[in-house]
DNA sequence: TTGACGCCCATAAAAGCCCATGCTATCCCA
DNA sequence: TGGGATAGCATGGGCTTTTATGGGCGTCAA
């Protein structure tokens, strides 16, 4: 058996893979590794909430979910409204003994997935997404992370006006 | 055995490696060390959001974009675009026995990395980059450093009009 | 029967593993 | 002190394993 430590943990970097003639794809390896150590038989699937994309996980994903639900008052309209759009569209896909899963329908077209697919590491979920898509929303999140950095140096300048510490 | 005690704790210094035919390229053994101390089995790369260089390290690198990331409520749409823009955008690349990487065409793409790179220690972590690129913006920080000392001692001078309680 | 789905095997390309070479800086001992 | 031995390191090449992808066959249910 292999080693592979590190890593194991988070669903990080991307991949594209392409759908066979049956409908088939790929699970990255690296992700199926991270699933196999959140122990859970199979991959649980959402579309997501703001963008046309699919959220995937395993258990950590399920308990985040649950948690998140949890948090609103028993019978409450909110919960409700939550447990229908993400517990009331999810699926859980198994895969087969290669690491492939199929997309229903629904979940193809929710997410606008023809031939090819993109999935990418979010952390502790990754998702799968139309490729263009997925790219224009990268770009998008890399300026959102460029202006955060930008507030960030601003207010570290406002806070220190004399560097004193640094000496010669 | 050999010195090089200090400099195991950060990266430090630059070196210019090739890339072979199968696109394999050493890390530093410097680089190496540290990595080794810091206990990454790997290497954590990604790319840096304003300059054209990839961010790498161990998990020191990589609790910072953790931490970063958790900063946001879970299953908030911000820390979905955060986990894109920097966790989608990494790779976790392994070493071979004689301690290379082979770098994604993403990966190269975004630094212009062709034939050779530069290896540049920042302390908590190190960049990869395109050699010429690296000189020009080695030249800017160095001018950006000198910029920054000279207000630092004009700011002294008005400070202190007669040198004499200024301390070293 | 027909179609959806699971399981098995095939294959090409990519990635990983082991061993070899040349260079340089260091060490050791005459 | 000088010069050969030596060890560390970057680099190269061949071989094995993994991985993505393609397709065949049997099963079970409508």
């Amino acid at each position: 058996m292999r080693v592979k430590v590190a890593s194991v943990e988070r669903y990080v970097s991307h991949f594209t893979h392409r759908l066979d003639a049956k409908g088939r794809v790929s699970i990255p390896a690296s992700f199926r590794a991270v699933l196999a150590r959140d122990g859970f038989e199979g991959l649980y699937v959402h579309p997501s909430l703001d963008v046309a994309a699919l959220d995937c996980g395993g258990h950590r994903l399920l308990a985040e979910i649950h948690a998140l639900i949890a948090g609103f008052p028993p019978y409450s309209e909110e919960r409700d409204a939550f447990a229908l759009a993400l517990e009331g569209t999810s699926e859980v896909l198994k895969a087969d003994t290669e690491g492939r899963i199929i997309l229903t329908d629904t979940l193809k077209l929710s997410a606008g997935i023809t031939a090819e697919v993109t999935f990418v590491g979010l952390g502790e979920k990754f998702q799968i997404g139309e490729p263009g898509r997925f790219h224009a929303h990268l770009e998008e999140a890399k300026s959102r992370v460029r202006d955060f950095r930008k507030q960030l140096s601003a207010r570290h300048a406002a806070e220190t006006p004399l560097r004193q510490g640094a000496r010669e």
